[in-house]
DNA sequence: CTCAGTGTTCAGTG
DNA sequence: TCACTGAACACTGA
């Protein structure tokens, strides 16, 4: 699920859902590998009859905001949501959103009932989300470590291009490193290096001026396209490499093309070497 | 039954 | 210190 525009959209919809309410119920899994940090008891102590004043978003983590502190701070891993119980994950028709059909969902690592009676549960089916307290979320590890992240303080052309040209590891890890930029994922980086016509192989430090604002552009347009459909893929453009790049079929195609699957740093990279150089 | 997977971290090697 | 690899974490679905 959760690259930079899922992880954006769980934030949403915390905003939504929480935001001026106060926390009046708080259930917090016993599982010390996706709770980290912390133990259910202190979780609790730090939510409950707290007020929720606002959300924050860098990188892959988010945070709520709340009138005392510390703050939970979410990483959602691989497989990790954030659910409302008025709210199904999937709209498939227009109008009224359908309830859960399923209350707590599975995997509920953390749930809060708030004051209105809406109910959030942070769910992570294959444990590899984190649940941690911060006293200042943005100036602590993990945050910290963090580079900039595209839709907060992508750099300027020239400071871009310095920061690229200073790596020599090939520009798909560079992408995917998150104290280059934070929130970039296995399928965005594919994306970016698919739209920026560029081989995912190439040592960073290769890359021209030109070719670099190229990538630049690139970065930008795709994670602020995806977060502007709310992360919903159908509604991503259909000529992203998005929608040809699961399954690894042999025969997968865009515009004619055929798609190649290589490995970079443990990652399945798909491109297509006819058109990326 | 086997394996890959929208992520991160750590140990080990060069 | 850096670059890189592989394993580990845990579970589902193809």
């Amino acid at each position: 699920m959760p690259e930079l525009p899922e992880v954006e959209r769980a934030r949403r919809l915390a905003a939504r859902v929480g935001t001026g309410k106060r926390i009046v119920a708080v259930w917090c899994a016993k599982d010390p590998i996706v709770v980290e940090d912390t133990t259910p008891a202190r979780m609790r102590r730090a939510l409950l009859d707290r007020a929720i004043t606002g959300t924050g978003r860098r990188g892959k983590y988010f945070w709520l905001e709340l009138d005392r502190r510390p703050w939970p701070l979410f990483h959602l891993g691989m497989t990790g949501d954030l659910r409302s119980r008025d709210e199904a994950p999937i709209q498939l028709e227009s109008g009224p959103r359908a309830p859960e059909t399923v209350w707590p969902p599975r995997f509920t690592k953390l749930r809060l009932e708030l004051d209105d009676g809406a109910e959030l549960a942070f769910t992570n089916k294959r444990r590899l989300g984190r649940l941690r307290l911060r006293k200042n979320p943005v100036t602590t590890p993990p945050i910290s470590r963090l580079g900039f992240d595209p839709l907060i303080d992508l750099p300027a052309p020239g400071e871009f291009a310095d920061l690229v040209s200073s790596r020599s590891a090939v520009i798909k890890l560079v992408l995917l490193d998150q104290s280059f930029a934070a929130g970039v994922g296995n399928w965005i980086a594919d994306e970016v290096l698919f739209q920026a016509r560029l081989d995912p192989r190439r040592r960073a430090n290769t890359l021209t001026r030109s070719e670099i604002g190229t990538l630049r552009s690139a970065l930008k347009r795709v994670v602020t396209k995806a977060v502007a459909v709310d992360a919903d893929k159908t509604r991503f453009p259909r000529t992203w490499l998005f929608h040809q790049r699961w399954g690894k079929r042999n025969d997968a195609r865009i515009g004619g093309e055929p798609i190649e699957f290589l490995t970079l740093g443990g990652r399945t990279t798909a491109w297509v070497p006819t058109r990326q150089r």
